[in-house]
DNA sequence: TGAGGCCGGTTGTCTAGACAAGCAGTCATG
DNA sequence: CATGACTGCTTGTCTAGACAACCGGCCTCA
């Protein structure tokens, strides 16, 4: 084991501290799926830390997937993969340049109009309040992925069309203006066909396999600020999920109480 | 606030009464989304706890999405749905149960073979190791939902083929005979097109959206035990998500272009 | 009016212990 | 050989504090 040494004058939480040198062992791979963490005295002992904050460390290594503890046994690595964890609220914008590529948008509409009915119910607004809409081509490169349509209730954020420019990221703009930061998102998706309109600004045949998306985002608390309408291109794009049984397993970051 | 009473000498851990019972409360509609629960120093005096087990109460509710916390101000209760939250591991037998919908399946074949490329690599195991696979039509009440593979390691479970009935539930009994249950799984999802093939048992046009699936299920500790590909109609069937920011940015997943 | 400082309340982090419960051996006993 | 008790190690739960960081409102002062 290395002399691992606790910055102890750091803003930075000890618990994290802990939590960061393990992850890099991981991935230098000095710790393998499958292979024990050292037991919790250990650590504590060697760090010179109590042991209620090694135990944070690993509590939240084990609510990221990333290690899962067996009472009487100790704390293990755990053989799954990092890059593959829930899927997150990402903006198209994150969402590319993660993969190393660059996204750019082509802006068809950005103006303020009365909400729709569907909007209206879906953001919980009064019938026709105004609402922000901006609708955009998304590209990768110069390839055409999807369309894209964004409503946002005006009140939140009333002089977006004059402060945002609609080619940038959205999602950043909301955060740097108005203090807006998606907290979580509910998606639905379907599989579709895509339409004469959609072709042509797909660059794909009519009756190509499509993605239809709709999202609604919402802020801490609950309230949801925007709702999202899109048409994906099948061929480009895939979705990766992960799928988890026990929701009791995150919450007490380890096996909890097996009923 | 109800004179709530910790039961000391239960074997049921005290956070756990306490998160229960204020779990309890939100659903009785005492705590409505938006409410501050009290103060941590309050539960700890008139519950006669240590602000230390009130916490891990609260944070477990806080990973539920059932509250969050704001340094300085206090803990609030979300209004997120708990029925709403990420997708699960569910067979095709839970999932249209829960729809309330009879789930029957039409066996197309059940037998040992030899595993093909993809299978092995998927389930980590050695080339052409024998794998059962399992194809069926999976049918709610008269109507075709989707045709599915599954793919086991004949390893893992060397009998079933003589033990398993396969128009019951694969995940019962593998629960029930081998203790195997999946923990998580990864899903690939992508848009296509019905196969000549396709149409015929699905009962739907040639061309028609579908939705394919693979999928890799894993138990405890990462090891993966079940690879499934699956074409289900895209005019029945429809994904929902709920996705979630993760505060620290460790994580690169999510939807992706096809590589 | 505006800016800055102060203060009480709240959550975040951390300590140095304690006992219980579960697991895997070892060892003695039948 | 089989069984059960014992022991050492590990994680799970819990305590009674401590200080830090942060927020919002209030007050003072320019």
């Amino acid at each position: 084991m290395l002399p691992f040494a606790i910055d102890r004058h750091s803003v930075v939480p000890i618990y994290y501290q802990i939590q960061q040198h393990l992850l890099d062992r991981i991935h230098r791979g000095e710790l393998k799926p499958g292979d024990p963490v050292p037991p919790e005295q250990e650590l504590s002992a060697s760090l010179g830390v109590s042991r209620m904050t090694v135990r944070q460390a690993l509590k939240s290594l084990c609510s990221l997937g990333v290690a899962y503890s067996r009472r009487g046994r100790g704390t293990f690595i755990s053989g799954m993969k990092l890059e593959k964890n829930c899927r997150q609220v990402r903006s198209f914008t994150e969402e590319m340049q993660a993969l190393g590529l660059r996204p750019r948008s082509k802006v068809l509409s950005f103006r303020v109009r009365p909400a729709a009915r569907e909007v209206s119910e879906a953001l919980r607004l009064r019938p026709k309040e105004p609402v922000i809409r901006l609708e955009r081509i998304r590209l990768a490169g110069a390839s055409p992925m999807g369309v894209e349509s964004s409503y946002l209730p005006q009140r939140l954020c009333p002089d977006l069309l004059s402060q945002f420019d609609p080619r940038g990221s959205l999602y950043q703009a909301l955060w740097q203006h108005y203090g807006i930061q998606m907290l979580f998102a509910d998606e639905t998706v379907e599989a579709g066909l895509a339409s004469a309109q959609d072709s042509q600004r797909l660059r794909v045949p009519v009756g190509a396999p499509v993605f239809l998306f709709t999202r609604l985002s919402y802020v801490h608390g609950g309230q949801p600020v925007e709702y999202v309408k899109s048409v994906y291109r099948g061929d480009r794009y895939k979705i990766v999920n992960r799928l988890t049984r026990l929701n009791r397993a995150l919450l007490t970051g380890g096996s909890g109480l097996v009923t």
